[in-house]
DNA sequence: TATTGTTATACTCTATAACTATA
DNA sequence: TATAGTTATAGAGTATAACAATA
């Protein structure tokens, strides 16, 4: 009595291709901006903060001087630029330049209709279903390793 | 009326947060043998497939040349070998060694344990949801490729 | 000639270790 | 001394182009 076909994938199975199908819809979608997973996601963390090179490094989980060189290529592209702090000397602060922003928004768009076009065959209430479904294990997810998604205000 | 706390990420987050998730889970899983992602995906083809050189590049969507790196470190570290083909004596295919298929097996069973420790926060009903609404969309993306994720019969 | 696969080369991406400059 | 960041180096991973062997 399974709806569309009587077939089912395993959780894992169905959990795991579903991420990979995610994750390659973005992977291309990047590829036609020339960019790689790394600096996309690089750009989409600059998006909405002006971090330090270390903050970087933590944030996207890379040694300092794996994240030295991926600011360099970044920055060979003009796409971010290093800044030096005022309270500390030794500290760069990365920021997006206006190209970086609007290569990123666009992308970010892109990438929206892109998934929108991969839910199409579900229902409105199905697309809801998985969304809520999906926000509760990344919400759980998250609470574990101490970051909060949402901050406390309402 | 949300359930469990009243935040509700967008659709895209949702489904794009969830797919890192459960990509990063496979992903530290597979450094705990010392392999990356590409020789997991690798590893996994291999797992019920003797694929020609050929038809591994086009299975990965890579080039002839670095699936040929790619299988050259794979067979450096004793995972897989590679076989002359009885019909064409320019083909190679390429199968796992007993190692090989080892390492997969026992990655495969591990990932599935995390897997089920991700989705824990989720009833047994919420989770069947979630792995159907994931087949769905998976199978319509794979028709639409011209793969069928299940075979004619039944 | 066409196809299968490898090799040469160059670039991105990554970590370790050694370094510079600042605190 | 400790911290922030860069540089030198080495290796994985990728594509393009040129190549060898076979069809």
């Amino acid at each position: 009595m399974a709806s569309r076909g009587d077939h089912q994938l395993s959780t894992v199975d169905a959990v795991t291709q579903f991420s990979f199908t995610v994750y390659s819809l973005l992977e291309h979608r990047a590829e036609k901006h020339d960019l790689s997973m790394v600096l996309t996601r690089l750009l989409g963390i600059l998006r909405d903060r002006r971090p330090t090179m270390n903050e970087l490094a933590q944030l996207m989980d890379l040694d300092k001087s794996s994240m030295s060189g991926l600011v360099d290529r970044a920055h060979r592209r003009g796409l971010v630029v290093r800044c030096p702090s005022e309270h500390d000397r030794r500290v760069v602060l990365v920021e997006l330049t206006s190209a970086g922003r609007l290569v990123v928004e666009q992308l970010a768009r892109q990438f929206e209709t892109d998934v929108a076009t991969l839910l199409s065959t579900l229902s409105a209430h199905e697309r809801k279903q998985l969304s809520q479904l999906a926000t509760v294990v990344v919400s759980a997810q998250a609470s574990l390793r101490g970051i909060e998604l949402f901050d406390g205000k309402s």
